[in-house]
DNA sequence: GTGGATCCTCTAGTGGCTAGAGGAGCAAGC
DNA sequence: GCTTGCTCCTCTAGCCACTAGAGGATCCAC
């Protein structure tokens, strides 16, 4: 019989760390293992399936609860889809506004870089922007 | 003579909220303001320019920690701005990054979201794709 | 049996606020 | 003078998703 991997080979496993695990478990994301004699615990490979999916999640900025979401439907494959799309997309949208929003900011601090002539702080661009707002590049923030 | 803003009219002028700025003041970001005889902080312009700048540092993504570097450089306009330079180009290489892999995760959840047949949750490539590390586009997260 | 690695629980801290309780002050109308 | 309603005060606790650390138990190899 396989005993089931302790903690530590589970976080390698999975690639989750040890008190993120045990932190997933207090929250009711993960299933509480069974226990060894010595009150360890035992994670079985759907354990660690599990993990790699919450992983696989948070690394594409889902949050907690739409990964909560996600696993309840997962758990039952006989539902529609649509709200797993409803959630990948919605992830999608907020994704596209912040590349979108970061890439406003690039170029105003690339604006504030350029115009740096290395002198005193007292005719610095990179103070003057950040103190003048009519200076900004992009005004609507 | 001009009595000073309270701090609601503060509020209103940076657009930083007033519970915000009693933080900024806790933390030593913004020195404690005179107070009236009801004891009510009242801001001068000053005050005023230098919560605007904190929040359009903030804006652009600049951590509290970096702001009081600024300000601290603000307030010495006779020191050379290679630090403040420092800071913003550091800033810069961030947004930079963040960029870059967001794109590549909006890639990711493009695919998922094109892929999934509309189905049940059993042939869904959305839950599929974060089940299975190895249907990923791209592996190296 | 002993040493070092791993595990356990529990509490507190992170950043940058935000929310709420419970009370005091202020300005205008009656 | 008194009420009404707004603003302000301090203080504490909560948010998210962990992370760090204390203090102790267990396990395994030598």
């Amino acid at each position: 019989m396989m005993p089931g991997a302790p903690i530590g080979e589970a976080a390698r496993q999975s690639g989750v760390k040890a008190p993120t695990i045990r932190y997933y478990e207090q929250i009711g994301l993960l299933p509480a293992p069974p226990r060894s004699q010595g009150n360890r615990r035992l994670y079985e490979a759907a354990d660690l399936r599990r993990l790699t999916f919450i992983r696989h999640a948070r690394e594409l900025g889902f949050e907690i609860e739409a990964i909560r979401a996600l696993l309840t439907l997962q758990d039952d494959p006989g539902q529609p889809c649509a709200r797993a799309d409803g959630i990948a997309k919605a992830r999608l949208a907020e994704v596209e506004q912040r590349i979108g929003s970061l890439t406003a900011l690039k170029t105003e601090l690339e604006l504030m870089v350029e115009g740096c002539s290395h002198g005193r702080v007292g005719e610095c661009r990179v103070i003057e922007v950040l103190s003048d707002y009519g200076k900004c590049a992009h005004a609507r923030h």
